[in-house]
RNA sequence: GCCGAGGUAGCCAAGGUGGUCACGGCGGGGGUCUGAAAAACCUCAGAUGUCAGUUCGACUCUGACCCUCGGCA
């Protein structure tokens, strides 16, 4: 297995087009937005649109397919490649690294049967590491509990899991202490009508045989490719795509929005900032977004960087 | 040139009868991370236009100067 992370905008999919030449391999997407249909543009999905996308199976409310998409090595030559979990929920749709997990294993096996590579390639570092490291899945969320916790105030949610499990809540960071989402999942696994669930972990370490992260070099250099990127994306259309989704009656809270470059641009298109300001601070929010990437992955010392 | 308003950190911005020299937000640096993660959250560092004067003491008062923005010329 070969594993291709890093910040966004250094060219990870390049690279892993690169290693599925090599050594005969299909792309396994693990960005937790990309996951998404409908949002192409602004996630910068390597497709385009004659690809068609094929659905191989659809288990419980996802669909498992890929794009084959082809590559011009040179005049003779074309390669054509897979690239696995794109589109697989709509942007209303729930979707976790638990899923992510199921759907991903599922997809190695289908590859290791074909006797080809899984390259994964992504920068959502959450759902890698529960993939390769394993992770002990025992409460599923309870989306009622969440409604309602979500109305409460962070001093309200510390009492109340204070009152559940008043070991666990000491032990909580100060960062996480203050999180009304690590809270609220806390209590959701300390509430009573879900304690009782078993473990379902499973013993997972996985070692690819070629892990690479790709990083800038510099600040300067993320936000001359970050600042390109955007502008190209504004020029494919990505206000279109956005007004596009709105009109398909996706709210701006649905999970799948919740996403850099829908948010500023939404903004814009709500008449609250100037579309000057919402590439700004596009440009802004990507950039803030690759240092946090690379604050969470640098601590997994399996990661070979390469600087960009 | 005259009249008015104003100059507080990289940007926006609050303040006070002169007395721990100053509220916030953005941006910046550093972090957190066990079913929402392109999310959510924690933490740190930055400032009173210039020069004089009054005063025990001025960012706050006075004067000059330099800029900025309106209006009149």
């Amino acid at each position: 297995m070969i594993v291709i992370t890093g910040q966004t905008a250094t060219g990870k999919t390049n690279l892993a087009l690169k290693y599925a030449q090599k050594y005969n391999g299909e792309l396994i997407n693990f960005d937790s937005r990309q996951v998404y249909k409908h949002l192409d543009i602004i996630t910068g999905k390597d497709i385009s649109s004659k690809n068609q996308y094929q659905l191989l199976k659809k288990i419980n409310n996802f669909d498992i397919g890929y794009y084959q998409i082809e590559i011009n090595q040179n005049q003779s030559q074309t390669f054509s490649i897979k690239i696995w979990l794109y589109d697989i929920v709509k942007p209303n749709q729930y979707f976790s690294s638990y899923e992510y997990i199921k759907l991903a294993q599922y997809i190695i096996k289908d590859i290791e049967k074909r006797k080809k590579t899984p390259i994964f390639v992504g920068g959502t570092y959450f759902y890698l590491k529960h993939l390769l490291y394993g992770f002990d899945y025992k409460t599923p969320p309870d989306f009622k509990l969440r409604e309602k916790l979500n109305k409460k105030s962070v001093d309200e949610l510390q009492k109340i899991l204070l009152n559940l499990n008043k070991d666990v809540a000491l032990q909580m960071n100060q960062s996480d202490w203050q999180n009304p989402r690590r809270l609220i999942r806390k209590i959701e696994i300390f509430s009573l009508k879900n304690s009782s669930l078993k473990s379902k972990k499973e013993k997972i370490n996985i070692k690819p045989k070629i892990f690479i992260g790709l990083k800038f070099k510099n600040r300067e250099e993320a936000y001359q490719k970050i600042k390109q990127r955007v502008e190209k994306r504004i020029n494919q259309g990505a206000i279109n795509e956005a007004k596009k989704l709105l009109e398909m009656g996706y709210k701006k809270t649905d999970p799948g929005l919740q996403t850099i470059g829908y948010k500023q641009i939404i903004e814009y298109l709500e008449g609250k900032i100037s579309k000057e300001k919402a590439i700004e601070n596009w440009i802004t929010a990507e950039i803030q977004y690759t240092k946090r990437q690379y604050t969470f992955m640098k601590k997994d010392k399996n990661i070979k960087w390469e600087n960009v």
